[in-house]
DNA sequence: CACGAAGCGGAGATACCGCCTCCGCTGCGG
DNA sequence: CCGCAGCGGAGGCGGTATCTCCGCTTCGTG
């Protein structure tokens, strides 16, 4: 997870002296919590939260960091920085189709187990500059392992490179949504896109995942029920202090007007 | 949007009399602008929004309806009754492989274009039981669909009725994503994934729908930015009233303790 | 027409939540 | 041992959502 240099740390605000012991040890406490809170509950995870998964107060995440901006922006940089790494690494890759597979599963595997990094590519919000900049730098990059796959003849030859971010996306929200049930559920459809990608083929290759049980898309869908995405979705808390009989104007008006005519439960 | 019934409108609670000719009619744009509201923005718009959208005051609503969520269940209903009755249709085509691809797309469709459905049977908040009941209605139709298909051979083994759901969350998933730029883009992906499905083929069908451009990407990006979904991302906003001098204190802050070695910007 | 009642609007009460600050206390280290 | 860096966390602040309340409007009936 904390993939940081743990020496740089001892860095210089203008040639300022080094943290105490004391706080040094909880700089790095707080950075080790925010890295699993964020990549785990995303980025609407309160800097309360990672003070608590780092068991100090939130002032001294606030001393430390000077805003949750800045804090994030410190944690993902580098995260940023490997999406386009990997690509250049993939497309060094002699085998074009191999490249291109290279690439897809290493940029669905960072995206579908890091919440914090999703938001982060695909929402433009909060760090833009940084990300649209990643993003200038791999497009080429992209376009060119589709390109090499085409000319090979292995790639179908209506596939784009915008494709890519879609499909990752894409994979990445079924990764977020089974996660807590089954983390690897995304490469199951990696492999039948994979297998939709192909110029040509005999049979399907081997889906490399079992598909979820009935059971395990429930427990997926209470999952998400909690927190995280569906968050607002809690708004069914009651305000109100009952004054007279509201509880039974309810139940009337819900059975006056309806209208689809179903039975309830 | 509205299949509703407006002749059950004059309901009836303990045989009341009917409303007034105006609030009759306030009732019924309610009842339309809710829709539209849910439907494009999901369930986490507000009873204000509704309001506004309707041109009454909020007070109306609440008249009308003891609750948000009386009027979601409502309102999606029936909704959630023509999910089922789409699969039992599809069931009942000739073609095995048809009937598969058309429940697919049609239950993409749905979901696709209605975010608040998608809210709704997605995620275990709000409208369980109902949503549960139908899940449980769908799901021996679905896997009926699915052994068809396996048995007469188009459809590749090692498939599951469970990756229905998933699939039609991951296209709706980048409906939503690209929704305000381009629609129908699911419909692509769709097309990749029943090419993926196939139990073999020569070369791939041709995708219904050109990809996005990158630019359309982008906005795809900052659609999100704004609304919705990465709603709490907007959490960047400045409470401080910057007291000392806090700018520089960030500048600072950032530039020591940089580990992520790139130039920023 | 006139008048009672049904209906309306929307400001605002109430409740939460998340970011960030402030200040009295703690404990490190010279 | 003592000064000061550092700490904790209650709470200020701003924002937002749900739902209420009450003075005014409009309907429709006698």
């Amino acid at each position: 997870m904390t993939s940081r240099a743990e020496g740089a740390a001892v860095g210089d605000c203008r040639g300022e002296r080094p943290l105490r012991r004391d706080a040094e040890r909880n700089r790095q406490r707080i950075l080790h919590a925010a890295t699993e809170v964020f990549t785990q509950r995303g980025l609407d995870a309160t800097l309360d939260d990672v003070a608590r998964q780092a068991g100090v107060g939130v002032g001294t995440v606030y001393r430390r960091f000077p805003d949750k901006e800045t804090l994030v922006a410190e944690l993902f940089q580098d995260r940023i920085d490997a999406m386009v790494a990997v690509a250049e690494q993939a497309c060094a890759a002699p085998d074009p189709w191999q490249a291109l597979i290279s690439y897809l599963e290493h940029a669905a595997a960072s995206m579908a187990g890091d919440l914090g990094l999703r938001q982060l590519m695909m929402f433009a919000t909060y760090g833009k500059d940084r990300v649209a900049y990643a993003r200038e730098q791999m497009r080429p990059v992209v376009s060119k392992l589709v390109e090499r796959a085409q000319a090979e003849g292995t790639l179908r030859q209506d596939f784009r490179p915008t494709d890519i971010p879609l499909i990752v996306f894409m994979l990445a929200s079924a990764g977020e949504y089974a996660g807590s049930v089954q983390p690897d559920i995304w490469r199951r459809y990696l492999g039948l896109i994979i297998d939709g990608m192909r110029a040509a083929r005999g049979g399907p290759s081997e889906l490399p995942v079992p598909a979820l049980s009935p059971g395990e898309i429930e427990q997926s869908m209470r999952a998400h029920g909690q927190r995280s995405s569906a968050r607002r979705l809690k708004e069914m808390h009651v305000h109100s202090r009952f004054p007279a009989d509201r509880a039974s104007w309810r139940a009337c008006a819900l059975e006056k007007r309806n209208i689809g005519a179903i039975d309830r439960n």
